[in-house]
DNA sequence: CCTTGAACCTGCGGGC
DNA sequence: TGCCCGCAGGTTCAAG
């Protein structure tokens, strides 16, 4: 479920409820997400007090007391929501941690792709999860002249090297195909023709990832805020998921392709590949 | 090195 | 109603 944008939108719900806060008790329901939940887990995090949250790429990173920081990822799935003392437990809420105050954060993860783990304080820049991630996109190192050189030997479309998070993190399906869209772009090009436009791509993934922060991210299916509001940046899809509905500029049908597995949504007009005229 | 496809797992909606 | 299929916001791994 989550991009960028939702796990940013979780991060910022969940550090005023969390930060301060000490961990009185972690309960687990499942032991085994995408890898197993490190063991010894309840252990070292009792009694520790939660320093900060920040995120890197679509990973949530709790810095807590002691020699551990936490590393949570939300799969496809993955959702964390706060309780009062004795909520009522829900089928896939995997982890409980109970606070100080007696709230409850419960993460919950119906089909258990995501990610919960320590990792050594020391070791967090060579972590094999995060040590080949490429920049991050509201980062200043995302540049058009950094694009431009990522994509140069790259070959494949530019909607499956835009997911690619050694080129750059935070970029899922939906926001692949949206971006695309603001840049005019046709997903089918071969990444190193874009580089080009690197420029106009950037801004596009720049402007998407942060409207949709800025409406609290995406709820398709199940995804929720921490508060348990929905996101709503779906609302405001240009492309995702309207095929065959008429292209918000110019009114022709969106159109469906598959790239990688995935779904991408285009419009056929607006996004006509630059570089190449029209036959007539 | 680059790319692709399969795998991980559960739930939901559509077609028959 | 029930079953089967395809599909769903991600990532890693193996193989070409």
């Amino acid at each position: 479920m989550p991009e960028l944008p939702e796990v940013e939108t979780t991060r910022l719900g969940l550090l005023p409820h969390l930060q301060g806060k000490c961990i009185a008790q972690v309960t687990l329901h499942c032991d085994t997400l995408r890898w197993p939940i490190t063991k010894g887990i309840e252990k070292a995090l009792k009694g520790m007090e939660i320093l900060d949250i920040s995120r890197r790429a679509k990973y949530l990173l709790f810095d807590v007391q002691g020699e551990y920081n936490v590393l949570s990822h939300l799969g496809m799935s993955g959702s964390f929501r706060l309780e009062r003392k004795g909520f009522n437990l829900l089928t896939h809420d995997h982890v409980v941690w109970s606070l100080s105050n007696n709230a409850q954060l419960v993460y919950h993860d119906p089909r258990r792709f995501g990610a919960m783990m320590l990792i050594k304080k020391a070791e967090i820049a060579m972590h094999p999860l995060l040590c080949k991630l490429g920049p991050e996109p509201l980062s200043r190192e995302f540049s058009a002249n950094y694009l431009a050189g990522a994509l140069a030997s790259r070959k494949g479309p530019i909607k499956t090297t835009i997911m690619d998070q050694s080129v750059v993190v935070g970029v899922g399906n939906i926001y692949a195909s949206e971006s695309l869209f603001r840049a005019k772009l046709h997903p089918d090009m071969p990444a190193c023709n874009v580089a080009q436009h690197a420029e106009i791509l950037v801004k596009s993934i720049k402007s998407v990832l942060r409207d949709a922060i800025a409406s609290g991210g995406s709820t398709l299916r199940d995804y929720k805020q921490v508060s348990g509001e929905l996101g709503y940046f779906q609302h405001r899809f240009d492309v995702y998921e309207r095929k065959g509905q008429p292209c918000v500029a110019c009114g022709d049908a969106i159109v469906h392709a598959v790239h990688a597995g995935r779904s991408t949504y285009s419009c056929p007009t607006c996004q006509a590949q630059r570089g190449i005229r029209k036959k007539h």
